[in-house]
DNA sequence: ACTACTTTGTGAAATATTTGACAATCTTTT
DNA sequence: AAAAGATTGTCAAATATTTCACAAAGTAGT
């Protein structure tokens, strides 16, 4: 299958999410111009990236909701179970977990760590607090798919180098930098104050009007 | 000034970090070449960004650091005062009030506001927990410029409807949902969720190879 | 089975974004 | 003050993305 584009990429959890609600209303067939109307895009554009990974809709019908809802989830890896410990154990990671039913999309939170001797040992949601110290011979003793960091920037990049050298290759990172890290390691980035940035510059242009 | 176009908005605010780190070094010039290096970007996308603004740049010297970090900062607001108010006082929307060091950019969040009772009357670093009801009333008597809306979907929604009436226009919104509300009201999503897809569809393409 | 209707898949056009190349212009050295 | 070097601003080319338009292929009603 060729090579789906960075743009239809970016757009798949947004399907997969409004096609999840419609299954919960039961919706059993979509077709582009409805689902158009919903999502506010073009239907062409949502034909264009349907079709980026085969013909799943039929002419004179539509899309089947629940088969492309599916065939999304397999795309983005939703069918497999991707373990995750969160470094970090302060407001913005306790809360992560909580986030959006992860579970369910097959994200297990296995662990949570952090360097605060006042909070490891503490119970949460995902056991106890566990001391930063032991991090490194968890994930090599577990298989740990994600790592995300919740934590402030200069500890971010130490413990990130560190994690490299254990073997994991992904990181979900909250930290407000940019971790440099090898071609083949995985970084994908929440920087929240780039994103209220872009919010201001609108606020400001807005008023421009 | 011509409309600066979508794709380089969205790369401001990772210029104006860098930039930032560059003034805490005490660096005073940069050049397009450096900067390209630092930040992995192309020169010429950076040369062809800043122009877009206005050249700040001088042939055979470079960016002034400190000066184009104004600039950027003047483009993206960051030079007024943004007062914001969150609602949902769980671990998210505390988190989102320490992270990154809002208020020296210019962002002030003067109240948190819950529905559970049990939070309710709570202190926080920002004051205590207030009573959602008295939300509606608290925007109209205070200039809020934005609300940030950490809660679930279904009263994010609702919540946005009834601040939008009040005149609230613009929500930073980490529901798990998109807010259809009118075009002049300004809407930043941060879907954490599909955050995290977009990285389980980078591991699931890096096993592909 | 036929007709009218719907809706996809897709090639081509339009638009947007990124990159390459280099003349113009400033800085630095001598 | 002239020459050498650095680096921007910008035009043009290359890519990427989005939109348009419609034949092809299905569905649904009669």
């Amino acid at each position: 299958m060729a090579k789906i584009s960075e743009a239809v990429v970016s757009r798949l959890p947004r399907y997969h999410r409004y096609l999840g609600e419609l299954i919960v209303q039961n919706k059993e067939r979509i077709s582009s111009e409805e689902l158009s109307r919903l999502m506010h895009v073009t239907a062409s554009q949502i034909r264009q990236d349907f079709n980026n990974f085969g013909g799943f809709g039929q002419q004179g019908y539509g899309y089947n909701v629940k088969s492309l809802y599916e065939e999304i989830g397999k795309l983005l890896g939703l069918d497999k179970e991707h373990k995750m410990v969160i470094v970090g154990a302060g407001n913005l990671g306790r809360a992560i977990g909580n986030y959006g039913n992860f579970k369910n999309r097959g994200f297990e939170i296995v662990a949570l760590f952090d360097q605060d001797k006042n909070l490891i040992g503490k119970k949460t949601a995902y056991g106890e607090i566990l001391d930063i110290e032991t991090l490194y011979d968890y994930v090599q003793k577990n298989h740990i798919d994600i790592v995300a960091l919740t934590l402030p920037k200069e500890p971010a990049k130490k413990i990130a180098d560190k994690l490299v050298k254990c073997g994991v290759k992904a990181f979900w990172n909250f930290a407000h930098t940019d971790l440099s890290l090898s071609d083949d390691v995985i970084v994908e980035n929440v920087h929240l104050s780039e994103s209220l940035m872009k919010l201001s510059y609108r606020i400001k242009e807005s008023k421009n009007k």
